[in-house]
DNA sequence: GTGGTCTAGACCACG
DNA sequence: GTGGTCTAGACCACC
């Protein structure tokens, strides 16, 4: 699977599976009715405290995003694919008013912030194609 | 002062308090010899507890930000408006980098992120005058 | 863990706990990767607050001596060693220098320290072997 | 007069201020019966809080070192000398066990400490003569 | 008046 | 179980 936790990072790691569950679900790497890992082998995989993979799961569940289907495990919903599209729209969205708004209280010239996202995002994004 | 905290906010108080002062000492709003609010005025003001405040100012005597003038208080060091706006171009740049990074990962179009963010900051940025 | 505190001693309680860590990271007592005891733990065993274990811990994880494993404690990082030497050597200069500057400034003659300092350094040295 | 105090010190101002003036009494810059400077003169001169002046002259009245004189001021009692000297010797013995102690704490080879001290000894003892 | 230390205890997030 | 945040309040040293 192509779920990766960086433990550096200060969100809590069930969010990062998650997260990246539905991003997988958006973008189309996961369809409706595939099956995820279970737990004991993505926490054996990351290894990583099954407890934390159950968690990401839980929340998944609770959000629609996963059902559990008797003696399979847990499969992605039929109506999966756009709730994770509306939330991956959403949640960029966010980050980048949340962002431009911290920039704005550090009084740093909107022109500056501007021209290093234009150069951040051009040299990352064509760096290299995705794992 | 005009430090504001937010308590929605989920950043712990007294990182806010921090980060706001160095930002006005980047921006020059606050200059080395200045002098800031006592921790139980600053307390007061913000109606929360002192040790939160003394917390945060703690902090910023750690990274050479401010210096204890004994019995009078605390002001700002004279190396601390490089120090400030170094901090404040690293935090802005690391924060898009992220950001990119985490689209790319959802793999949203960097066409579409670039028209977002454009869009936002034209938004927010001439939105208003800052307080 | 081997840490004591002296409450006669002027110096705060969390100062002595972390300098005894960073001295048992330089002599190699601790190494990269063992954790420390948990904050409750070391604070029921020196019979103080947790806060102030907290705030020594806290401390050491702003000087990167130590690094949060998430649910799990804290434990020494790879980059801890090199840096509590270097600290223990810029320390014990920094006091010696500093001592020999006040003899000085106080008239005491130079072969007078010596001899005061060589006798005080054999006696005391030899004294008893370490806890 | 020769007092310097050094706000960059830990050790608070009118401690500095007393020692200084033990030890020059100690070894015989001041003699029994010469006047300190008013405490307002010297505040002035050390570009300090009178108050803090106040009260090192007020500890060094407490140990029988200065007197009052009507009219006159503070004046260096007959017994100070041989009281400052003891202080002074018990004062650098003091400093250098609990010095040498910490180093053992610190685990500090004493070959390589007393290398250190003799080094640092010779270099800064010849320096330069004193002001 | 100033900041600094320490205690006590509540609440939360994470694993 | 772990650490982190925040509150409340006492006590101290310094100026």
């Amino acid at each position: 699977m192509f779920v990766r936790v960086d433990p550096g990072d200060s969100t809590p790691i069930y969010e990062q599976i998650a997260r990246q569950i539905k991003f997988a679900v958006a973008s189309g790497g996961l369809r409706p009715g595939d099956r995820v890992l279970s737990v004991r082998e993505m926490a054996r995989r990351l290894a990583i405290n099954p407890n934390t993979v159950a968690r990401a799961y839980r929340d998944l569940q609770a959000e629609g995003i996963l059902l559990p289907q008797r003696g399979l495990g847990l499969v992605v919903t039929v109506g999966a694919p756009a709730r994770c599209r509306r939330e991956r729209e959403a949640w960029i969205r966010e980050r980048l008013v949340q962002l431009v708004n911290e920039a704005r209280l550090a009084r740093i010239p909107p022109h500056d912030l501007r021209k290093l996202f234009l150069e951040i995002v051009d040299s990352l994004q064509s760096e290299e194609s995705l794992p």
